[in-house]
DNA sequence: GATGAATGAGGGTTCATTCAT
DNA sequence: TATGAATGAACCCTCATTCAT
């Protein structure tokens, strides 16, 4: 009889050696066979557990997109204030850990395949909404509901740049960098609703005691 | 003799047809074959004209940037002041004639090479950095130099998020709103030094009435 | 499960084909396709059992040295003395089964890659290397060690020249001749050690009563 | 007006080219357009001064035979007796100058091409039968004519085999090697027809005081 | 005489996908 | 559940040859 769990034991492991392979070559790069032979399966077994290439390259997504919403987790779980949480979804999405070459280079990958293929299309539409709604619901504690979504909207396009450059000159954008700069921004750009000192060693330690709080950034 | 010039007439043929081909259906979907069968050319002419099809995605991506330059010139041409010539850039870049759908998909799909193509990084670092550059030496014309620097990376990092987010939501993000939009975040991100009422129909006829002026941008 | 041993099978399969078609057409004129196709196989096959041509082209080379080698255990078969084990390697590879027009042909299109292809090259040399030791080692138990490893490498050469001539004259050079000019060349050359009469039909039946004995010649 | 003699020029330019390429590519690895580019013409003369490719080639396999012929002579100039005239022929063959790995992996290629090309093996019959007959016609000068064809015979058999295992072995198989096989070779062959000590420096200096002499062996 | 533009078939190779076992 | 054999279209690229200029 068929072990219990066979399946996502079967798809997170294709899903994760599909990850690596993307980081490495990108998708262009990335074949069946290859990500079948990273996961140590025959190549039969993606199309046992996903329809198609493509189904699997999505659930891909869905995992990038959960392995940064975790980073922001483990911003969010120390964060007391309004103006926290809105830096622990900026470190979230820039710390060291979140904006490393390799990561950067996946998310180039898959925005690269959005014009041409609705399915990736619609998840990252998902995605942006949802941040945007989530910080400008989180500004709106401290400021009128109106500016808030203003602010939202250019953090998250401040953002989206910082991540686009260090796709493109990983040397010059490292993580540490666009902390920095997003920081000085915020700073300029909140003003005075942003009265805390931006300087604790925050994102320096992507300590796994978190992610457990807060479905909202899910 | 052979047909003297036929040799810039075809490379240009061959990298329009490559541009109309990556704007339908990605880089990985545009292959030899078509590009030549859309250039009206045989399958070899792609090869007696270019070293192989990775030198002419290199011509295609210069080609990009030429059209990019092109409509910055159009909007610097009636730019008489600092800030309208700062202005002049940032509308170059989101007018509608630059930002439809289909410029924001090719830049998108080049982008997803850069990191497993050490060429195409090399032309957009070199991009990123001239404009960069231009854009602080005309802000230090009315402010100090390190604010300038400082304006100026945040201006291109805005830019930058505009394009991105254009890619992923096209509908959402037309050339009109991202010009608002950006227009908006000038206004306060500039403050006291950016006087002028922004509010212009600049942008929405890419009179070809320009390229000529400054260099600077080239 | 997929069907088991297929691997050999399906690669035995192809370098018969990939022998054949050398034979008729050389190797320049062999092309995967060809292959595939009198295998009887999808031309996708080639590459599914061997990383690329070269390693098809290699495996075939290696089939021709078992034949070859297979030739000269049919005459091992029956020898007695040592006089009879030299006679039994020329003859193996002289004999009318080994030495027809399309057999040199083949062996003389793989000369043919040598300089340009390091693994052939590899292989001849061993061949080479094995055959000489071989022989000379049968040779001295009849006479001194250094006469032994002198008379070895003129046999040789004697031979390849015969291979030689017979790839570029297969009319005026058959088998049957190739044998009648070595057999005299031997007598001469070895003299009074060579003392049995050379006049038996040897060679003439390529019995298949053999392959069997003496690793030596392996 | 045409330039006269520019057909022989060109011709010269364009084999000249093909030696050279053959030896550095085998004749798979060397294309029409690499030859012109190498003779510093374009690819269309190949076309107007030889009917195809395989024209050029085979007036490439003439210009070899020339040089190589060449180098006999170059020995023959300083022969005065019969014996000293079957070491020329023999020392011509295999002298530094003649049996480079270059020199011998051209010869190669074109071995590998006769049995496919009528024209090829046509020209190597020819050779052959000229050069074993003006072999034995200098042999009989101090032997019976009988003996003296069989000794021809086997020395040009000996001294393909050389060529053989130069070419798959350049390194062990130099041309100062081969000399001092072929003299060991020569002096049991022939035993006491062949009194002359062999211990010239011939072969050593490629004087081109030579090539006058006797047109028999052309 | 000389050029190199142009053709299109064919080269080796990769690939997502299907399916018998 | 799991394997990897099998397919054949499509990929990029090379080539000998022709021909207008």
């Amino acid at each position: 009889m068929p072990k219990v769990g066979m399946r996502a034991v079967r798809r997170s492991q294709l899903v994760n050696a599909a990850v690596e392979l993307i980081e490495d070559h990108g998708i262009a790069g990335t074949s069946v066979s290859l990500i079948s032979a990273k996961a140590g399966l025959a190549t039969g077994m993606v199309h046992h557990y996903f329809a198609d290439k493509n189904a699997l390259l999505e659930a891909t997504l869905w995992e990038l997109v959960r392995r940064l919403t975790r980073q922001i987790y483990v911003q969010l779980a120390e964060a007391r204030t309004p103006t926290e949480r809105v830096l622990a979804y900026v470190d979230g999405n820039l710390c060291p850990a979140s904006l490393t070459p390799r990561t950067v280079s996946v998310w180039l990958s898959f925005w690269g395949q959005v014009p041409h293929n609705p399915r990736f299309a619609r998840i990252h539409n998902i995605i942006a909404r949802r941040t945007q709604a989530a910080l400008a619901r989180t500004l709106a504690e401290c400021m009128p509901r109106e500016e808030a979504v203003r602010h939202a909207k250019v953090i998250v396009l401040f953002v989206d740049g910082l991540w686009l450059r260090a796709a493109i000159d990983p040397e010059g954008m490292t993580g540490e960098v666009a902390m920095q700069t997003a920081h000085d921004f915020l700073q300029r750009q909140l003003g005075a609703a942003f009265k805390r000192p931006v300087t604790s060693t925050r994102g320096k330690r992507p300590g796994e005691n978190a992610a457990r709080k807060s479905k909202r950034y899910r």
